[in-house]
DNA sequence: AATGAATGAGTATTCATTCAT
DNA sequence: TATGAATGAATACTCATTCAT
């Protein structure tokens, strides 16, 4: 019941390998065979230690696929909107910067395609993980919002709110398409339409110097 | 695969209805447990039949899945692109046809939420899902593109597949959101949002009369 | 989390002898090894059947031992009770009557030794066990209270309630040791050094004929 | 067994304090937790060392156990029938000697409840324990017998070492159900049955002054 | 003396599917 | 046609104990 164990937080040197060792593992056999495909034990074995010690570091084997998230996070929200305020402030387009964007977007999705297809699979299948996607769509859409409100007066929408929404939801459903899903079309034709589509549709005038 | 019990394809009244139950009480099920929570003497029971005969009438657990996913295909397509071509014909504006797409988008999500979390959830797991998914996006695209194509010379956008693909990924995406996930903001907001963002995309003069 | 899977309460004679054989199955192999000792999996080869059946008819491990338990059961005070009170009736001196009661006792133990030891052991290990045999003693103790008011005036003790509970514990206590411990003494001695007590602590003429 | 790293029987006085610290943290979580539920990690971290440092002050995690057992034993024997002899010899009635005795039976567990069920369940379970608690068992009866024997004439039992058998079952099955069981029957009237009992069950003439 | 990281055997239970009746 | 009893593989997680440091 109130049994003890607590999760190992590695401070030596050997023990922040394992735990290093344990999530590369992980992350390979994630993409490979998706969640409900890899056990704790094939874990454990890619990583060459044995349960128990996986058991030693993660608290579940959703912990460690919390843990591999976590180390995505974060980053992502800075160097987005960090490139694009900059931009913004320094004289681009209304097209430059949804170029950007689109750029930054892009370099956001790092995970290798498989484990993305599980994340975006589980939002659906597992409560915790669509509570800790929804949360981080809520932060980052009010950052995307305050973003919009910051290029005021060049845009043309006015509920930055919903139009932050659409954006996102463009943004995230392309980037998503092109990595895990087969397309005909080309990712570059893909990612212009995109930018054009924002320029459009957020700016008064797409194409005037801010 | 090659087995010899084929499955049946009922021809007499009380066959055709016991599969139509059979059916019905998947959904219902899905729709409350998801895929995995669903099991096949479950479904069985609901419908009041054994599992042997669950089993006589579909070929598997995913069987009856592909079965339910057939029926709400095909129907959508025409519905859909058959109000926008003839609104498009009868000189609506730009951003009439985009909120009727955008009705019709809408309208055309007819599945109980847990029903479509499921469906879209198996998108990244499910290999067979995959690929049928990926058809009917693609005949999808392929109709949205003609439909763009006689929208000329109305339109600002000239690569008009990229165009589809950028807008169908903003519709699906909203639509889903708004059905299974929870959302800070009203839908309207962000139907309306949609439909401008559409209007603004893709359209020279989105107000102007066909 | 709603699933279904009732157990199934057999009707037809295969039926009956597959549960048969797997409560007689456990029975021998809680006898050998205890209750952690056996496992499912074992119990189900024992009776020839595969642990998918075990399941069918059982709940739980812990439901198999319910069950064994229950026939065990009820049976228990019916005879012991009605022995005692008819001997009563018929004139028996209460030396006779706590002789009949200690071998009514004895005979009431009727579990392989191994088992008697692994359900005594579980009383202070298993809440569920726990309640059960709480309930057991309770409803035991109500019946022999009433016993011993029925024996009045012939009794010495005016606390009826207490004398049962200590008389019930004496027995109890004896009992067990004789069947599940190595003793010293030969069974028949603490037999009859039982019922002495029982005749001189309860009556205040322990040999005048009723 | 024949390892090389024997169990340390501590000298100093820091070592001893390891190890009453340890026996008094697994008192402890026994009491809370049982045998079962408690392991050698827990413990130690109770007790503030490492699990390394447990196994060195104890073979097992039984080791502790049977060390916490021992230290309760030889003490009761002496106490107990120290007084109850002293009393006798100093002129009391079979009824005061019996009250004696439920006092002395009572103020001889000392042990947290939740221990003494513990310990009581193992004996049904572990065949150390049971080996244990045997021939405290007989020793307990060998002593109890001596101080019958030494009452008589004063006693209408003849067969004192069963009679002693007896009379031990009730007492520590009476002092059992009390301290581990809920009962409907206030401990007082237990009590006051059971000395009792004793006394009508043992003496001739239960107020007569030794 | 002390630490605590590492080991890995062990177990209850579910469920898709088959097939004898 | 229909039944539902039977199968058995597959999986997450715990914990007593050791031993290199």
């Amino acid at each position: 019941m109130s049994k003890d164990t607590p999760i190992r937080t590695p401070q030596q040197a050997r023990s922040i390998k394992k735990r290093r060792d344990l999530m590369d593992a992980a992350v390979r056999l994630f993409d490979r065979h998706g969640f409900d495909g890899t056990n704790a034990k094939a874990i454990a074995a890619e990583a060459g230690v044995s349960v128990g010690t996986f058991y030693s570091y993660f608290k579940d084997k959703k912990g460690i696929l919390m843990d591999i998230l976590a180390e995505h996070t974060g980053e992502i929200d800075h160097s987005v909107f960090g490139k694009l305020k900059q931009a913004a402030r320094t004289g681009a387009s209304g097209r430059e910067v949804m170029r950007l964007a689109v750029k930054a977007g892009h370099a956001t999705h790092t995970q290798p395609p498989g484990v993305l297809r599980m994340l975006l699979g589980m939002r659906y299948t597992d409560e915790d993980m669509r509570r800790f996607q929804e949360a981080e769509d809520r932060a980052f859409l009010r950052r995307l919002t305050a973003l919009l409100d910051s290029l005021q007066p060049r845009l043309r929408v006015t509920d930055t709110e919903a139009a932050a929404f659409v954006m996102a939801a463009a943004f995230e459903e392309v980037m998503h398409s092109t990595i895990v899903f087969d397309q005909d079309i080309e990712r570059e034709r893909l990612f212009e339409a995109l930018a054009d589509m924002g320029a459009a549709y957020l700016f008064i005038d797409p194409d005037a110097k801010g």
